[in-house]
DNA sequence: CCATACCTTCACGTTAACGTCAAAGAATCC
DNA sequence: GGATTCTTTGACGTTAACGTGAAGGTATGG
């Protein structure tokens, strides 16, 4: 849908990172090669090419995609099974809509998409809860900060009094 | 400092859940007695007492602390020593506080004092980039939402369509 | 006082999410 | 075209955070 890998123009070699191999995938995303392969594994990111000599080719879709499970890992701490369902709500979109080619019904189109918004909705009471919670955890943390700098003050001025008498 | 265990009233057995065995502690923060016990091993959690049998007898404030780590695992995915250091800075005010016993040098507390405020502080950027990238990500998806509710209207309307021009 | 439920300390098992090596096949540079 | 670098597929190791007994002490209601 974006850019074929044919280089419409004839300049060549600008085709631009539209495809690369597992190593400048893997540091393009901040995981290594071995994550890559494990995702790999348990059907979280498929890599969308091969070279004919078996390597895994990555295109831009593929690298963001990694990106987000990163940051879903890391932000949220979800699990990869969580983020696979995350993810798959997100397919869904890019099925359905890409059934133009209407091989499916639009009944059976219609339960896919309210699957997905089903999970959707889940997932954005998830997002409005932790949303609250860390804005909660957030002021409690504020709050101990103003009381730790408060002491801080406190102290200061009871050593200057004391250095003062002391002069 | 909150209540003591003698039950000042003469009324007895109102001295409430000051100090509960493991089983119940544990039902009351949602997590099991194992857990509780690795929380101690690991030093995240000191149950504040112990009956003369060798039991472990866990306050209000220690099954506070216990829902406390149990939400950051699981709202934020902090691991356990992300958790530890939190919970250390939480302490440090008390300690502080309570080095009224002043046999702590004003300059160890300040010391003390500003090691605390630079994990807080530490600990609230990472709360407001956490809440920056949530909102981000809830925005998405409530697109993600409105989009596929639009498809399904689209979908609903050409089935009526189809079957107004079927009759 | 005794049955039952709860607790103790080992100690080994488990799961997720990779890390780490080994052996061998591609890709690339000069 | 040979050396160097990258990649492949196994396969085993690792770490965190517990789960799951076993063997035996403790608290408690009837």
């Amino acid at each position: 849908m974006t850019a074929r890998t044919e280089s419409p123009d004839g300049v060549g070699s600008e085709c631009a990172a539209v495809s690369q191999r597992i190593g400048v995938a893997a540091r393009a995303c901040g995981v290594t090669t071995r994550t890559l392969r494990y995702w790999q594994e348990i059907g979280l990111l498929l890599p969308s090419g091969m070279s004919e000599g078996g390597e895994r080719l990555y295109g831009d879709e593929d690298v963001k995609r990694a990106a987000r499970i990163k940051e879903l890992q890391e932000l949220l701490g979800f699990s990869l099974s969580e983020i696979r369902v995350v993810l798959e709500t997100e397919d869904i979109l890019d099925r359905v809509r890409s059934a133009y080619r209407a091989d499916m019904r639009p009944a059976r189109q219609l339960e896919l998409l309210s699957e997905a918004i089903e999970a959707n909705d889940t997932l954005l009471a998830r997002l409005d809860d932790t949303l609250a919670r860390v804005r909660a955890f957030r002021r409690e943390r504020a709050q101990k900060a103003d009381r730790l700098r408060a002491r801080v003050a406190e102290l200061e001025s009871e050593m200057a009094r004391g250095r003062r008498r002391a002069k």
